[in-house]
DNA sequence: ATCGGAGTTCAATTTTTTTTGAACTCGATT
DNA sequence: AATCGAGTTCAAAAAAAATTGAACTCCGAT
C-alpha cells in the first residue's frame, strides 16, 4: 500500500493545500508536495516513493528532503527495507515555524542589520545638517522596525507552542 | 533637487535595503525600490520622478504605485506640478502589515478554509474506517493550524500599533 | 473638437526560480 | 575488488514571475 503509484483524493487535495501553503511563505512547490504526502501518509515514505507517487524527479526529491530535514519539518525513520531512509513529517506546527524562522528568517535579519549600519554612516556623511537629520530620522524608524519584526518571533513561538 | 536623476549614496541603500525587505514577504524588487525611494524623500514623488531616478519603466512605477496604493503603504499628495499625482510613504509599520495582511495574507486562508472543507467531504467517502479516522485526526490538525494562523493575526496589530 | 501629456494596460521579452536527468559518490553485498 | 543501487550534485532545460514598451484612455487646455 506505501508504494502504490498513485494519490487518492484525499492525498491529492492535501497535497495541493499544503502547496499552497508553503507557496505563502515562499518555498517552491515541491517542498509542498513532499511535506503534503507525507503528512497524509500513513506509513513513512522513501525518496523512491515520493518520486513514483508525486511525479517529481530524484533530484528534486532529495533537494526537497534536505530542506524539510534542516527546517525540522519531517524526522528520518526506518521503514521495511532497511536499506532505505524513510521519512515521517513531525506535525508540531511550533517546529515547523521555528525551523522556518531559524533558517529562513532570522539570516535575513541579520543582514538587514548590517545594511542599517551602513546606512547609517553614509548618511553621517551627508552635509547640508537639515538633510542629514531629515535622514537620521528615518533610518531611526528603519531600526524600529527591525527591533519590532525581532520581537514578533519569540511571540510567535509563544502563542504556537509552549 | 527632487527631480535629480541619480540616487545618491543613503538613497540607493535604503532603496536596496527595501528590496530584501519586501523580497521576504514575496513582493518584486521593483517595490521595494519605489517604497524605498519615497522613504527617504523629502519632496514627493511623481510617477515620471521615480521612473527617471529608478530607472525603471512607466509600467513597472505605474504598477507598483497601485500595489503600494491598495496595501495602503503610500499617499497621494499635490506637489509642485498640479496635473501630476505625486506620493509620499506611508510610514507606519502597522498600516504597512495591516494592508499586507488584507491584501495578501487573509484571501489565502480563506481559500485554504474552503479547501479543507474539500478535503474533509473526500476523507468522509473513505471506506476503510482505520484510514478514514487517520484522515480525520490529520485534517483537523490543518483546521487549527489554520485557526491559529488567524490567531496571530490581531495579536500582530497590537504588537505592533494600538 | 483637437491636441498634449499623465497614467494605464497588456502582450512580448527578460530575468529569476525551479525542476530535471545524467554523472557521480559511497557504503553494502557477493 | 567488482557490482549494485540508494542518494547527491549540478549544469542544462523548463517554468514562473517580473519588467518592458508601445498602444491606449482620459482629462484639461488651447
Amino acid at each position: 500500500m506505501a508504494g502504490r503509484e498513485t494519490l487518492n483524493e484525499v492525498e491529492r487535495r492535501v497535497v495541493e493545500f499544503c502547496c499552497d501553503g508553503v507557496r505563502i511563505v515562499g518555498l517552491p512547490k515541491s517542498i509542498g508536495e513532499i511535506y503534503g504526502l507525507l503528512f497524509i501518509s500513513r506509513e513513512p515514505q522513501s525518496l523512491d516513493d515520493l518520486v513514483s507517487r508525486l511525479g517529481i524527479s530524484k533530484g528534486s526529491a532529495s533537494q526537497g528532503l534536505k530542506l524539510l530535514r534542516t527546517l525540522g519539518a519531517i524526522r528520518q525513520v526506518s521503514g521495511e527495507d532497511s536499506r532505505r531512509t524513510y521519512y515521517e513529517a513531525d506535525m508540531q506546527l511550533k517546529s515547523l515555524v521555528g525551523g522556518f524562522v531559524r533558517e529562513q528568517v532570522r539570516p535575513h535579519l541579520a543582514s538587514g542589520d548590517a545594511k542599517l549600519k551602513g546606512i547609517a554612516a553614509a548618511a553621517a556623511t551627508e552635509e547640508e545638517s537639515e538633510t542629514r537629520e531629515f535622514y537620521e530620522n528615518r533610518i531611526f524608524k528603519l531600526e524600529r522596525w527591525s527591533k519590532q519584526a525581532r520581537l514578533i518571533l519569540p511571540l510567535l513561538q509563544r502563542v504556537l507552542g509552549g
